[in-house]
DNA sequence: AAATATTAAATTGTTGACAATCTTGGATCA
DNA sequence: TGATCCAAGATTGTCAACAATTTAATATTT
């Protein structure tokens, strides 16, 4: 557990917010595990702060649905259950199609860096990059959120994302199709240039079930995810 | 401000948790107003405990969606305007869409409670008991998401309906159609019982949107709720 | 030996004091 | 007069000590 506090370079920002980015890190990159108890002290000493920022970081964390709190028992960090992570990836699919439709009112038939995203993402495709595309898709489905403009539901549908992660704490990048995944991108991206907000809701809908049947199709063990 | 604090009569409850649901009340109720900082000093005084379980919350009804936490400034009570409520009542439609969806699947024929909340609900529309009626209303709402079985969906659902009841700190409660609304509620009912989810899903999702039309149909003053 | 009660240790919950930051009001200057 | 700067006050952020609760380890009983 690395801890090379730069802690202390706070600029405008309070410590209980460091230390929950520093532990969303720690979470969502395994080293703390999902299920396992967060000792206040001990993660206080070894972040070289006292345990009330700690305290409230985990609550910051709760509400992003990365740790569960019990009265007197402490935080634990989430475990997702493999019919959890359905369900999620079903809420997911409704709040993503919301964001589609939101973008395709708000667009005015200018889809801005999507096209370009989409483009990169095309070329990560043709090359079988997949990091590459992992994080270029990553970028897409953030930009079209923005696009959507409701806070709201981008806290929902980040905090939905984060919980996928915590799912047997493996990483959840993986080789799909990444052709026919750009493919979806592309005709949702059309639907927000059309302004037809109905279709870019299906669209993205759809798109995030697909991710789901090819979790459900792959074995348990191997993970799919870039939609 | 009440304070007569029966915090002392905790069971295997925190103090935060009771502070939280304190606040909870005297937010809802409009005895902090919508735009208000939530002095941790003086609330902490009138409730007769320290600043800490005050600190903790106002963090905690920050993950329901009623506060507002501002590094240095403090806590404010949310706010929210005509867009953003606009924009929870598509949130809330799609959402409870899902939930409707969810219950058809699980009900296996058995919509339970649903059935007798309706009748009574009928019989108060019948006697034009609005707040009866409207109180039965929270309690179906409350009971169809339950049968969804996802603590996820209840979550989001219930922080959206909080952070309606912030718009204009005004109570939502309104005499709209009663019957009308009721027989959307069977509709939605019958479809559950029935198995037909997706139908489930279209009336859940009409029904909410139907409650934000008459809401924008209705002057900015006069608030309508209950579906 | 297994189950239950008891005690000690570990851990979380709460408090009050102090530090860091923001806000307010008044003084200074153009 | 109006704007800017500065200091005092108010308020939040952090800490370390103490209280309440849970967990474990041990003793006791059957």
């Amino acid at each position: 557990m690395s801890d090379i506090d730069l802690l202390a370079l706070r600029q405008s920002s309070t410590l209980s917010e460091l230390v929950a980015d520093k532990m969303e890190k720690l979470i969502l990159s395994g080293k703390l595990a999902a299920g396992e108890r967060i000792n206040e002290a001990v993660l206080a000493k070894e972040l070289g702060v006292s345990r009330g920022p700690v305290r409230e970081a985990s609550m910051l964390l709760t509400s992003r649905g990365l740790v569960e709190f019990i009265a007197f028992r402490g935080a634990f960090v989430r475990k997702i259950s493999r019919a959890e992570l359905l369900e999620i990836y079903d809420l997911r699919a409704v709040l993503t199609g919301q964001a589609c439709y939101l973008a395709a009112l708000k667009a005015g038939g200018n889809a801005g860096p999507l096209n370009d995203l989409h483009d990169r993402m095309e070329k990560a495709a043709d090359s079988n990059k997949a990091d590459r595309y992992y994080e270029l898709n990553l970028k897409f489905h953030e930009c079209l959120v923005d696009m959507a403009g409701s806070s709201r539901l981008r806290t929902m549908i980040d905090s939905l994302v984060n919980e996928m992660h915590l799912y047997r704490q493996v990483s959840l990048r993986s080789h799909p199709d990444m052709a026919q995944s750009n493919r979806e991108h592309r005709a949702i991206l059309d639907a927000i240039i059309q302004g037809d907000a109905e279709k870019a809701r299906k669209l993205g809908e759809a798109h995030v079930r697909a991710g789901k049947q090819r979790f459900e199709a792959a074995g348990a063990e191997t993970l799919v995810e870039d939609e």
